[in-house]
DNA sequence: GAAGAATAATACGGCTCCGAAATGAAGGAG
DNA sequence: CTCCTTCATTTCGGAGCCGTATTATTCTTC
């Protein structure tokens, strides 16, 4: 399981798993898209409009056109917050993690081509 | 320099890296144009427009645009074929070469962030 | 040389995204 | 209750990318 990694090789990586990506892409994501998701998957709830937008150093349109187009492909869905209804609280699906578990494989997948090449 | 890789870690990695882009990316590429541009600089050339259609599964308009915007950014350059005149010989620039060094220093940037944590 | 094949680029109509600014809805201070 | 702030969303004009179909150039074959 572990690899030595110099930086071409961390390229290659890179350059693997992306080809797979645009190459067989059900859902064609923007670089903005995957960040966003990604977010709301691995870092602690809740997942705010605002936060995200502070967080990814963007304006709030493009947190929420983002989410209009997660959302309709049904990989994130949001909701009010009760306790301060201004807020709206984004949270995870199970297409949205069946999506993040494929593109984990593939990442797996070409380390591990890596290690043997 | 050896790092363990489990499959959340590997989603970690990807998250952090694509944030990093996202927030302080002096040119916003799409993930094919990403794609296309590591292939070019990967994979053995001579690299032309039908084939880089061909490599990534896309139209040939699709590269012929991406070249397009790369080229007015300096990151790939485009001569004709003096051997056969219809083909057209994709080539790196200094800034590209730059650009992906700089990409490759924030994963390794990552890797070692990952291993200490 | 003429006809056909192959290559890259362009035209077209449609769709998505952009940032800035305006709008709508909810909370907070007095 | 009223004003002001804070959220998220929508609107606007503009820019970029999409796939299909067409064009222009070059090569190949006869």
């Amino acid at each position: 399981m572990a690899v030595n990694f110099r930086p071409v090789q961390a390229l290659r990586l890179w350059h693997e798993v992306m080809v797979d990506l645009v190459r067989d892409e059900e859902v064609d994501l923007s670089a903005r898209q995957l960040a966003i998701l990604l977010t709301i998957y691995l870092e602690v709830p809740p997942h705010t409009v605002r936060g995200l937008a502070k967080r990814l150093n963007v304006t709030k349109p493009v947190i929420t056109r983002a989410l209009d187009t997660m959302g309709s492909l049904d990989l994130v869905s949001r909701r009010r917050d009760d306790l301060d209804r201004r807020n709206v609280i984004v949270q995870r699906t199970v297409k949205g993690t069946l999506f993040l578990d494929r593109l984990s494989d593939r990442i797996m997948a070409r380390i591990e081509m890596l290690k043997t090449a």
